[in-house]
DNA sequence: TTTTGTGAACTAGTTCACAGCT
DNA sequence: AGCTGTGAACTAGTTCACAAAA
């Protein structure tokens, strides 16, 4: 009964320094997807249960994950579809529009900002960087512009910027997150390999393509020498 | 002692039934890329505790995740980079030519067809399969052919397709995996959002952007909320 | 002396199982 | 009766701390 604060007369919220691990956060994400699949299908009730069975979850896990944050179930009866969405997104932060910026106008960096997903769950990306003057001036196939780095200063200052993609050659990617939180930004996802470092407050989460290559690969080759 | 297979006289290596954490052969990964790194600064010794300063890990869980697969190091002076380098590519199997085939010619299967990052380790993406007509024939920037779909069971027939990588749009992905699967591909790594099923013995990882995005983006939100 | 390799201790994450609510 | 919310039990992963080796 420790680190609780109610937030309004409904639904409770841990504090922020009770800290929420990165697993129970990418199984939020999850869980909202699944939602929106199974609203689509118009679905109004289901169990933690049903949601595990239908997509190889976990019953327990979905709802402690869930009763972290409140609770959104009703006993005897299961969730209600639209009402948990709803309360997810607002958890994960998706009710209000978040702005994305993109480092580097690359092949990785124009693929990100046309692709589908992101404003699908209500992200905008609103536009590339790169150093690249031949790029600068032009737009992606889907139509966001490509400014110079120069420039991000200037537009993170005129609106808002809430999330960087840093989409550079590894080399230059420590420059360009110092660069990135230089003008405030307080969240980032490094797509190049390797390790960034980022002050304490800004929070960095890492794809790392090569890694996840090179797991699969060891896998083959264990499968390989014995089996 | 139990569940050691001595494979040569020199290196100690777990048998496939002793699985290896997923965390673990991700770490191997980023110690191979730092071995990479100091190598080439002209470094020929270092110890885990060097490593570990170096490069923001933990000593003891970098002896712990080498001591794993054989007694690498020396005691008293550390490890040998190159040997060391050596032996990690051997055991993530990368000391062997991957060939890689990647599942959609959008934009985002074309950024990945020409990915430096991919060549740099070994890996030799060798085409791109598409279900559009208009794309069929062309080529990536970097030159990576198009095939149609129909032309997968062949081609990977002619030469072997070690891994196969998923980037078509989502409701395509799952039927997309299963062609995959049935032509004998043992290693997916999935960029589309969403759960897939594959038989065991078939190793899949996914890389989920729009989970990614949700996280920072509940990082945010609480950031907001108290903060 | 230095640093590995590793059991033991600890910490984090998952699953079980059931009291309690509808 | 049915299903949530949750302490307790369990499993996995990390870090400590030190004996053994060079």
């Amino acid at each position: 009964m420790v680190g609780w604060a109610l937030v309004n007369s409904q639904n409770k919220r841990r504090l922020a320094h009770d800290h929420v691990s990165e697993l129970t956060t990418n199984r939020l994400s999850i869980y909202l997807r699944c939602l929106n699949q199974i609203d689509g299908a118009g679905v109004t009730r289901v169990s933690s249960q049903t949601l595990a069975d239908e997509f190889g979850l976990n019953a327990a896990q979905i709802r402690k994950d869930l009763a972290y944050f409140g609770e959104f179930g009703v006993r005897g009866v299961g969730y209600y579809v639209k009402d948990l969405r709803r309360n997810l997104r607002q958890i994960l932060g998706l009710d209000r529009h978040l702005r994305v910026a993109i480092m580097g106008a690359g092949n990785l960096g124009l693929a990100l900002a046309d692709y589908p997903g992101f404003r699908q769950e209500g992200f905008e990306i609103g536009a590339l960087f790169d150093v690249a003057n031949e790029k600068i001036g032009h737009e992606s196939r889907g139509g966001v512009p490509i400014y110079s780095v120069k420039e991000l200063k200037r537009l993170a200052r005129r609106e808002r910027v809430d999330i960087a993609m840093i989409a550079v050659p590894a080399p230059k990617a420590q420059p360009v997150v110092d660069l990135v939180v230089s003008v405030g930004i307080k969240a980032v996802l490094n797509f190049s390999p390797g390790a960034l470092r980022v002050p304490s407050g800004v929070k960095l989460k890492g794809v790392d393509l090569t890694v996840s290559l090179e797991s699969l690969s060891f896998f083959l080759a264990q499968d390989h020498a014995n089996g």
